[in-house]
DNA sequence: TGTACATCAGTGAACGCGCGTTCACTGATGTAC
DNA sequence: TGTACATCAGTGAACGCGCGTTCACTGATGTAC
């Protein structure tokens, strides 16, 4: 309909306050993890950051965008993080590295309960929404594979004969999702599942 | 405020059509299986029982105390089957046990991917409403001593040395939530990571 | 069996609220000359 | 360096919609006599 205006260079390089989208970012992901995605309208999350509603669609095309690109973030530190358990691993002798590896899958960080049923949200959303379950798919393959790579090369006694590592991975990723569930949801106390957890496992590896 | 009316007997016994009741819980778990309690409307509820909303606030208090009831019939309905289980294992070889128990826990129903995707819902609530939180950890406790008494009566192989019967059912049931999660989700397959589940409990059990 | 009366399950309109999204506008930031 | 102009990030009011809940009411169901 609209003819484009003149344009000298056609496109042009968006180079303003760019941190705008940072610090929505960042208040939406305190908001998310500690009210939720739902309860969270896209007012607070403008609000906490200074901005009004306006700025959050010049930089967002929907709340759901917003999620979107919040995962996709924390998908690369998981990333990191398995990168770096995995290097310094490397060098332990067996023991140690099955107590660290079981140690670091089981660890509960301060906020991992927020991210769990956040993610949890995400897959409801994902379930019933056209679309985006491709989304949450790409983004259980980049961890699952990530955690088969580390499973290989330094613990291979969690992968039970028969089994390859990536279907390991992702078993005990799904495991893991279904544990920190219920802790996050306070049902039971956090260190009663962990601590049966690490007593199945314990009995597992002998 | 307003004195109660006069009253011949006091407690007088409710004797009407008892079934609408019923019949909104069914137009309910329909409608909440397939799109999700949030999506669902109460509206709809009525509308699909042949209703409208007043009839749904004489028999229920609020949307939560219908999931509420939805979910303790559905408790009553899992403690039946463990039982039918456990029983129909007792008889069995330990081999043919070990079969028929992996598979019952492993087994998606149609419905099933449903049912986890509500229940998921409905711990999304609880972790952040107050006082919902006591009603998913009853439920659990429920489900997961049920499991237990199965477990040391029928299955000893799956609970590994130095952890309890109820231990290895709370593990083995949030593990198994965790898998239907990402099954119902979408994200994989189920077929995909039914299998590697087999393949890795395969693997444990020898 | 029949009649007057009370109860209460179910009706349906209305209330109130929150929220995602749109849009005409403004003013600071950058560009062209 | 200075001036005129274009762009576009961010403003804030308004729209529209859905939905949970309330409430005055009605009419069928049951009770008392």
């Amino acid at each position: 309909m609209n003819p484009p205006p003149v344009r000298p260079t056609d496109p042009r390089p968006p180079r303003r306050r760019t941190h705008t989208r940072a610090r929505l970012l960042t208040a939406a992901s305190e908001l998310f993890l500690t009210v939720g995605f739902a309860r969270t309208s896209i007012e607070d999350v403008c609000a906490a950051a200074g901005y009004t509603r306006g700025a959050f669609y010049s930089n967002f095309g929907s709340k759901e965008d917003l999620l979107l690109a919040l995962f996709d973030a924390q998908a690369a530190g998981r990333m990191a993080e398995l990168e770096r358990l995995a290097a310094a691993c490397e060098a332990l002798a067996p023991q140690e590295r099955a107590r660290r590896l079981v140690d670091a899958l089981l660890r509960v960080e301060p906020d991992e309960a927020g991210w769990i049923l956040l993610f949890l949200e995400f897959r409801l959303l994902a379930a019933r929404t056209a679309g985006l379950a491709d989304r949450v798919a790409a983004h259980d393959r980049t961890v699952s594979g990530a955690l088969a790579a580390v499973l290989a090369r330094a613990l291979p006694e969690l992968v039970p004969p028969g089994a390859s590592a990536a279907q390991a991975a992702a078993v005990i990723l799904a495991a893991r999702e279904g544990l920190l569930a219920r802790t996050a949801a306070g049902g039971e106390t956090a260190e009663e599942l962990l601590a049966a957890t690490a007593a199945v496992l314990g009995g597992m590896l002998g």
